[in-house]
DNA sequence: ATGAAAGCGCTAACAC
DNA sequence: GTGTTAGCGCTTTCAT
């Protein structure tokens, strides 16, 4: 049978009420009599039921994480688990443990939603955008239940934490421009997400601004399978592109498998940029040129702001975005020194 | 205010305890109230507070999974999300949500250990193996608490999945063998873990029945810098080695950075091989050919045992050992049709 | 089939 | 400074 605070009153000769500001540091008990406890408490290696705290004060101290389904081997993007990683330190630096759902289904969302939030198993929630619909994302928002996204959100507008994708996405093109390339398509994913759009139109700004046209641009879902199949729509269309801006860590895969096939060299036949980096893509021959996001400072922010939701203020700032990093390898024509 | 029970109860003109028998699918309810009750739930949108009854029940329906830091950026596997993705969807589709913690250091690991599962937070404990020392697996096992490693564990005897590493470093090398290496090092993870000592006499076994001396063993951190490192000096040592065996997949990174500086062409300068898979593998020219794990498998499996475990079963086997499969590329030699 | 009531382990308000 | 007590929201006997 566990120990619990009744044990440790009875052996102390005090009153639950005194091991109970004793463990939580609260002022009102003597300096010996704090002393004693706490040494009781170590010595019988106490720790108060979380669920009966967590009924007391209406608290879990449990944070919930959804993001995709992720550390799939279909997936070559590191984000979702960097990001996991990211958050689940923060949060324990704060004492909170972390509730973790990977959705793979509108369904999985759901359940995720309905079992992880309800019941208060968690405080607040740190969801990955687009993994929520419009309509829950309004539910939490009427419910006023705190929670940050981690990329921008549909439509709505809350808290969230995202990379300047408008600014990444133009400074990639203009790298791309300024090595020498005027055809460039654009891989990017689904027309739908926002962080896609902002994609298209920092790749769109800078296409632009250079007197070039932006016209090939290709949305696909986030799927090796068919990220290679457009891409070889891409190099079969005979518009004489030169480099490919593959906006997300998951389509490079699908590019690169067709390079390999179609025996593609980089970046003589085709260059080759990437929004997202991967620690693999610096071996590959030459190295993949790409977008490298600040994953862990994303992850600190979005449990920063969320515990300032939690605590019921409002953060200064309704959305925190960082730069972007351009890591310049081979892939794109660089001259490397 | 959030919706309790007894507001069910009132609303519904009945007990708390009928309320109770309705939502736990409890015999000894009318046909007509349970139907009604059912419907008020419904309606309502109520769900239990999981705090209350985990109290009463003394269940927290978490089950905890402690695993190394992973998603870092620095690791190029993705054994450990792949792992994490499986038990999470395996958990969930018992009911059970994960209450994760990441750990990176010594230090980590202990205070995970403590909040996590002190406090009745979780039920069970999932296990990275080589995250735990002796004295906590020990305590563990003393105090009955319910939990399986993946992979095998340091000397303790515990339940526990894993792959075959013999079998499957066996398998490597005898591949490797076949296409003619004579001369193969293996670069592989720190000496004291059991997987490494494993993966090292399947090594070891393949080259010695072949006659073949495997004096090239390279213990080395699963670091990339380290790897690089010792990558290196595997090939200035002149000992006219014709192929590496990278024994994990964190190591892999490393290997191919110092080919890449070094120009070492695969397979013709230099043979690699790799434990575990990465979906990139097959994108390098040539492929990697790798050992897959079937980490999908394992996941479930321990969630399995762990079930079986909890509920107070002991099951029949004490471990549960998958196989592995090899994925020929090319990056040792072989002849891909 | 259903209600009443005790109790799970803790916190917090109030007494002394 | 410390004890007492009333819940928190649920499950679970035990009556009826």
């Amino acid at each position: 049978m566990a120990i619990t605070i009744k044990d440790i009153a009875e052996l102390g000769n005090v009153s639950k009420g005194t091991v109970s500001r004793v463990i939580n540091g609260e002022p009102g008990v003597g300096e010996e009599t704090r002393r004693r406890i706490l040494k009781l408490i170590k010595e019988l290696d106490y720790q108060p039921n979380a669920s009966a705290r967590g009924l007391a004060v209406k608290r879990s101290n449990n944070i919930g994480v959804i993001i995709p389904h992720t550390g799939n081997y279909s997936m070559s993007s590191a984000y979702w688990p960097a990001l996991l990683t990211a958050v689940t330190e923060k949060a324990a630096a704060n004492d909170y443990n972390i509730l973790l759902s990977t959705a793979r289904s509108e369904e999985d969302v759901d359940s995720a939603y309905r079992t992880i939030l309800r019941g208060k198993r968690v405080d607040g929630l740190v969801i990955g955008a687009e993994q929520f619909g419009d309509e829950q994302l309004v539910e939490l928002m009427f419910k006023n239940f705190p929670f940050v996204m981690v990329g921008k959100g549909p439509d709505i507008s809350h808290y969230y934490v995202d990379v300047d994708n408008v600014g990444g996405a133009r400074k990639m093109t203009e790298h791309l421009i300024k090595l020498g390339h005027k055809n460039i398509a654009m891989l990017t994913g689904p027309e739908t997400y926002p962080s896609v759009r902002d994609r298209v139109k920092g790749f769109t700004q800078a296409m632009t601004e250079a007197g070039l046209n932006p016209e090939h641009i290709y949305y696909c879902p986030y799927w090796t399978e068919k990220a290679a199949l457009t891409c070889k729509e891409i190099i079969h269309n005979k518009a004489g592109i030169t480099a490919i801006f593959a906006a997300a860590g998951d389509l490079v895969g699908g590019v690169l498998k067709v390079f390999k096939e179609e025996k593609i060299r980089m970046p003589d036949d085709l260059a080759l940029a990437s929004f997202d980096d991967h620690p693999l893509f610096e071996c590959f021959v030459p190295g993949i040129t790409a977008v490298s996001q600040p994953i862990n400072l994303l992850g600190e922010a979005a449990v920063d702001q969320l515990f300032l939701l939690m605590g019921g203020k409002v953060p200064t700032a309704k959305k925190i975005i960082f730069e972007t990093e351009i890591i310049v390898r081979g892939s794109c024509g660089a001259n490397l020194s």
